[in-house]
DNA sequence: CTGGATCCTCTAGTCGCTAGAGGATCAAGC
DNA sequence: GCTTGATCCTCTAGCGACTAGAGGATCCAG
């Protein structure tokens, strides 16, 4: 039953400050009581709750999803059909992505092994960009890649 | 040598119409001839560039990237070096992704497996979201999936 | 000559944060 | 008590790569 600050509650859960006050602003993480300078104090539970958003979300799960899956948590006495069809979403997302990027890899494989030493004129990898034709197979990237 | 308004163009391409505008804007594609009424006039070449810009996209290239590749395809005598490391470096990209989305599949399959049919209280997955100890392997997903 | 498609510019929204400005407060050392 | 540096506060704006919509002009087929 210890009192945290957002700093060390932010440290507890290896989460940065801003992300936790954007978790309270859209409502995902209650508003905490005040200290009388206006700092947020936090109880355990904060943590635990905290935790559980970190986790879902290193999974993939969108914000809103974590919502669903937030007020599950909270009314134990509900039926789990959601979390459970949340789960079995977000695997069929994740599979369907890696089939996408295994065609990706295959395709950039394939321009990297070709690639040239000499002149951009010459250069299989801008060749193969400017003709899909050269492509063995069909591959589309959603969304982009290596974001930090 | 047929000229093409932006929704000919768009169509030829397969890309929508403030797509284009959008990479006019950021400067991707030149700022093309415009009739007396002030709409965009293209030539061949622009069907040419958009389709690259396209094609490098969906192998997942960010538009720097981009902007970098369409910079050696218009100067054919220049070195392609830069070409065939940002490829090698798109390759790893996905390598990478695909590696995290693995492990990410396996942490799902679990949760799904293991879904149960009755209260939240006894959710498996919602346990396994509260409690990280309960995962088999780290994971961690960088960005979000499934977006469209 | 009319009506629907297409075009124009501009602004704001998406997602999940992250960064920064500008200022208040706290805690530790002297 | 005083200073200093860490931490806290709110607020706004930015990231990437578009997408959506408002409000209006223009084009072309029938």
């Amino acid at each position: 039953m210890t009192a945290h600050t957002i700093g060390r509650l932010a440290r507890a859960a290896d989460v940065k400050v801003p992300t936790i006050r954007f978790y309270e602003q859209i409502g995902l993480l209650p508003e905490p009581d005040r200290t009388e300078s206006d700092r947020r104090v936090y109880q355990d539970d904060a943590v635990r709750r905290l935790a559980f958003i970190k986790h879902a979300r290193q999974l993939g799960f969108p914000i809103e999803a974590i919502r669903t899956l937030l007020d599950l948590a909270d009314n134990p006495d509900r039926t789990c059909e959601d979390a459970n069809a949340l789960a079995q979403e977000q695997l069929s997302a994740v599979e369907t992505k890696i089939a996408q990027l295994e065609a990706l890899r295959a395709e950039l494989k394939r321009m990297v092994a070709a690639g040239c030493d000499g002149l951009a004129g010459d250069c299989r990898v801008i060749e193969t960009l400017a003709d899909h034709s050269l492509c063995a197979q069909e591959h589309a990237a959603p969304e982009r890649l290596a974001p930090a």
